[in-house]
DNA sequence: GGATTCATGTAAGAGGTTACATGATTAT
DNA sequence: ATAATCATGTAACCTCTTACATGAATCC
């Protein structure tokens, strides 16, 4: 099975806590996310109705008074082990720190999940790897430009990890109770 | 006038030294920027379509013997100067840095062009700025997962300052003979 | 009376990617 | 024989964004 984009995965961790509607699911992501996310509404109900074609979610109509009646959504067992295996994978390139792992954190936490701090040793020796990779690039590399370039890889890599063994670390060991 | 992706300001400035056809320029930036840079040859044209269309390229047909013919491209004056105005401003955004401003500085080399020093010294104080508004956001912030993402987000904007003063200006002194 | 909140969507477009089509020439 | 090089393109698809559409309710 193809890999989703990680937005996918953020919807479903929204619901892991349990049911939402997609406005519902906006407020969370625009009041608890806002720094490291952002789905358009457009975007957001579009994915919605595929993760739903794709047997992730499921969903049904609630009908209101006042208000237009409202889609509630909810994880099915597929759904919900989706989001787990995705939630426990170090993310495979550094360019997916930034958004995708530190979404995982994330979710750790506000889900108070155990095994976070497997997640943050994974993604440490992932990038040990990644890194000793690029250095044996660089040494071999005799054009100026590409040595240049890869070394901006390397301090960018070693800036993580550094990152990864002190801040995140401690990150996921305080205790954090659910809200 | 709405800013170009950079990608077409790299089709520029490789057609800044002379004019080419699309295989060259596909040839020239597979072995020359290699390891940052990556154009899918159908999106090559399309581009170079679209720059001709906005005045920036020119072309015409050169018919071959055994071969089929070559469309050749060449830079229009409102081209070159489109082109050197992005060449000389940094970037607004750290996430433009990795590839967009690495590209800016393979030109200045590439092309032995004056001002690199200048381009770099641009971009410390732009990051220097974005580093302090951060860090401002940082202090403000009572959520320990924002505070974590800024705190990511200020390590990251570091390390780029880190590499531009020491391996990026010594990078910009070296002497650059055309080749 | 006008803005914001609640609630869901469609349509168009931007900026790519992969796959496919063509066809002669040259190197192995 | 068959793979790689030269040379240009179209078509379909993917992900996401912006703009637009609707409409009642409530806050200021």
């Amino acid at each position: 099975m193809k890999t989703k984009p990680s937005t996918e995965y953020v919807l479903l961790g929204t619901l892991f806590s349990g049911q939402k509607h997609g406005y519902e699911i906006m407020q969370f992501l625009e009041s608890a996310l806002e720094s490291t996310w952002r789905v358009s509404t457009s975007q957001l109900y579009v994915l919605l109705k595929r993760l739903e074609g794709e047997g992730l979610l499921r969903s049904s109509l609630e009908a209101q008074e006042t208000r237009p009646s409202k889609r509630v959504f909810s994880l099915t067992p597929v759904g919900k082990n989706a989001f787990l295996e995705w939630l426990r994978s170090p993310v495979k390139h550094v360019r997916d720190l930034r958004i995708e792992f530190l979404a995982k954190l994330f979710f750790f936490r506000r889900l108070s999940l155990q095994g976070g701090n497997d997640l943050v040793s994974a993604q440490v020796k992932a990038l040990e790897e990644i890194k000793g990779r690029i250095q044996k690039r660089q040494d071999r590399e005799n054009d100026l430009f590409n040595k240049l370039v890869l070394g901006i890889k390397v301090m960018t890599v070693a800036s993580w990890l550094k990152w990864l063994r002190t801040q995140a670390t401690h990150f996921m060991k305080e205790f954090h109770p659910h809200d």
